[in-house]
DNA sequence: GTAAATCTATCTACTGATAGATAGCCATCA
DNA sequence: TGATGGCTATCTATCAGTAGATAGATTTAC
């Protein structure tokens, strides 16, 4: 059994990753628990505290996947493999962006707490695929490299879900693959 | 002089690439001009209409910008870097994400024709490169690697904004320039 | 004087948020 | 045993503010 505060984050996730934190309320949440609003604030009092539990239960969640995937990866391509995975899992699992893309998007629009939290999940990923890349690449190089990763996985997701066609991701991706073999 | 018609173009442009789509309002609009929201009312009678002319103008001004940097430029390696730095100009002249990638994001909380505006954008891209791409490529492979840049670049822009750091886009970019050389 | 543009005023619907009542549960204590 | 009191979770009702949108009067420009 699930309790409602994880309930309201199932649905609270699944409205903002498809619409955007602007386009989620309180009132779309409860009709969606066939609850009342007034109950989705008392375990979430501010949007903002919604939003906050969102991307912790999300970051925590990609990176354990992320962790599960690499721990059989021993080669540096089969890390980066794994990484390109995990985030064709979040696209696909649910046919959604990733939560940090959209809010990285509506980044200004939000509060403070909010935008440094996905700030830090992007933060997170960058020095995570910046580990698996070999340490006797030149820095700056090395950090480029990791960031274009990134940049290319969320700039897939997105395309994907704008132009409807998971093969546009798959598309994307398999180049970074290839590129670090 | 600029019509009431563009001024209020320019003021939803800002807005919508700075916070999105449902977070700009016609009484935000009427407040940047100084009249009231009926007035932007009567220039664009639904939020829709609006939201067409902006891509439809954005869409105009980037290819334009493509296309004049891409006249001089011959050589492969010098369409695609013609192509990023379109990209970097559209970030770096007003410190805001793209406005197609922001309403990509978006995407499925958007009425019809405004989404199906935004992917025609994307699929342009996407064609437009891969005509730069060497046409004895292998077919999947030259689709696919049109589709990496659009996405690398379009990433590049979120994380770049997210971030807070113009450094980022240029990272994440840099390698598609030597990638293709 | 006509046409374009802007105004005032207003509508209904929805937003995030709060106050205060109510119901169920569980531990403590007479 | 069973009544008491507190705790959790939900409810009803409501608030002020804002959303997109419209009708109709008024102003401005040619």
């Amino acid at each position: 059994m699930t309790s409602t505060t994880e309930r309201i984050l199932d649905a609270a996730e699944s409205r903002m990753r498809t619409k955007g934190y602007h386009a989620v309320s309180f009132r779309d949440l409860a009709e969606d628990l066939g609850i009342k609003s007034a109950s989705v604030h008392y375990h979430f009092p501010q949007k903002e505290d919604l939003g906050l539990a969102l991307v912790g239960r999300y970051s925590e969640r990609f990176f354990a996947a992320l962790n599960g995937h690499a721990a059989k990866a021993k080669s540096r391509p089969e890390k980066i493999k794994a990484f390109c995975k995990t985030y064709e899992e979040a696209l696909k699992s649910s046919d959604k962006n990733c939560l940090c893309g959209m809010l990285g998007a509506e980044s200004r629009g939000l509060p403070d707490q909010l935008r440094q939290a996905v700030a830090a999940f992007f933060d997170a990923n960058i020095k995570w695929i910046w580990q698996a890349l070999p340490p006797d690449m030149e820095a700056g190089q090395r950090k480029a490299a990791a960031t274009q990763i990134v940049a290319t996985l969320q700039g897939a997701m997105m395309l994907s879900i704008s132009l409807g066609s998971p093969k546009t991701f798959e598309n994307a991706a398999k180049g970074l693959i290839t590129a670090h073999t």
